[in-house]
DNA sequence: CGGTCGATTGAGGTAACTCAAGTGCGGTGG
DNA sequence: CCACCGCACTTGAGTTACCTCAATCGACCG
């Protein structure tokens, strides 16, 4: 049996086991196999292992033979839903390009955004231990995404240690991005958070070969402050202040960095760029 | 070559290799083996695979000879480093005893507490995607830990798929446990915060065989606050304030919990047991 | 063209921070 | 044994960064 007909095979299994899902998936019925969209468009239904080692930026594997194997795609429209809480574990997906969202919900039952993944970005890791995917992943834009089976990638896996070390360094970075994250923006103030985030997107689009000066946000000023742990004004009035200070240019949500350095290095924001409200009171007093 | 002899060379290994590390290892070189301690204390040098498996609360490995594979301990005393930030990655360690925190460092070289590692945690995961340990690991109290040499066990996974899939599980448990976290955490204010920290604490105690209604706070309150993203003082009234409710005792660092139930539920303060002065100023307004 | 949704901006409130003064405990040394 | 010191914690008072609520604006869409 080979790969293509393992992953073909999965692709017929999780249609069919949507009936036992847990929890809703509105969206989930109406992801389309790239095979089924009209060729001829520059879009493959599959990727070699090769090319997704190219894609996680590791050293590709060198084995001929296990090089060569090929993983679907599926394509997601934005807005659509990859996976939700809860519902059983199957793939992992790895962005081939496209921008999404990953959420879990808070204690008020609020969504919390945990992480904007990107091409390269993995999805669905922490659906391994439990069985069940912990968090829910939607689309922001129209995404590309390559179906990696889990099982069958660990069954393959166990023939080739390379892969196997491929998995494991997969799994292990997504962790550690999840820890930067937290060591990252804690200790900064609302227009820091801000600032950094704003030169990690543009350092991670040029590393994908856009461009790293001028790009469209694709979360809504909502979905920022959530992942920043802020509110959607906060974000937007430190955008403006950004703006004012002649570190970037935004409208609405599309943005040009100026100043690269100084949204790197930025701690605060000078009170006259922020609000002249606030420096007018502190001179009253 | 039995896993004994591969544990106990990779000890060797790991001294050896002490002159390559990148970061100071002030501590690293006073951790002791289990085998060189006075034995007759219960301790033991060295757990099984099937000791290992309990400890993580999965299903035990079946094969009979791999789940006599025998690890060894490693005691790590009080205030000790297990591993520093930028160490070349070589060891997991399993907590079997003993009570840590893991920090990374914030933008400002401030640390930042990740985590309060204890029985069952599974430390160095992030280590795996590049070979260097992401965070730095310190005991909060003495102890016991399990040595997982990771080469070696994904040599022995290849074999056993049981094994693999364990780790496979060990790591995405180790990566939802952060999510969960922030999901947790974020919306709810420092009170709700203190109060859920304290109650997860309790619980996990419980799960362990402690008492969940009286234990001893292992971290000072700049760790706690540093964990739950607050000031020590915040954390110190909080915890005055739930004292003050009758919702716990607490003293120092010894805490009781008196309602568990009001823990997991409360979303604020009445002010009156925060402090009287907030409330005078709104009666004079 | 109105309706909806996201973004901006303003005004005021407040939760948590900062700075600072005390308190109590544990260790050390006379 | 007591005196001293250091450290973690507590508590107080004032400040402020961010949140909340609300009005407005503009883009998009049927």
């Amino acid at each position: 049996m080979n790969v293509l007909e393992l992953t073909l095979n999965n692709c017929r299994e999780t249609e069919a086991s949507c009936t036992d899902r847990v929890s809703a998936m509105p969206l989930q019925s109406g992801l389309k196999l790239l095979n089924d969209f009209p060729s001829g468009q520059g879009l493959r239904p599959w990727s070699s292992l090769r090319e997704i080692c190219t894609l996680l930026n590791v050293q590709p594997v060198k084995d001929p033979q296990l090089c060569n194997q090929v993983f679907q795609h599926v394509l997601v429209k934005s807005g659509e839903q990859v996976h939700a809480i809860g519902q059983r574990f199957e793939m992992l997906y790895l962005v081939n390009s496209g921008f999404l969202k990953t959420i879990s919900l808070s204690d008020g039952g609020q969504e919390v955004v945990l992480k904007f993944p990107m091409k390269g970005d993995l999805l669905g890791v922490d659906g391994i231990d439990g069985q069940r995917y912990a968090c829910e992943a939607v689309a922001l834009s129209d995404c590309d995404l390559i179906m990696l089976p889990f099982h069958k990638l660990a069954l393959l896996g166990r023939e080739y240690s390379e892969l196997e070390n491929l998995i494991y360094c997969m799994i292990s970075r997504e962790l550690v991005r999840g820890q930067m994250q937290i060591g990252m923006y804690s200790g900064l103030n609302a227009e820091a958070r801000v600032a950094r985030f704003l030169a990690a997107l543009a350092e991670r689009f040029g590393q994908l070969g856009y461009s790293s000066k001028s790009f469209n946000l694709r979360m809504s000023r909502r979905e920022m402050g959530s992942y920043l742990g802020l509110t959607l004004e906060t974000i937007s009035r430190t955008l403006s202040a950004l703006h004012a200070m002649g570190i970037i240019n935004v409208s609405r949500r599309s943005v040009d960095i100026i100043d690269v350095a100084g949204l790197r290095t930025l701690r605060r924001i000078p009170p006259s760029y922020l609000n002249a409200r606030d420096e007018l009171r502190k001179r009253l007093h």
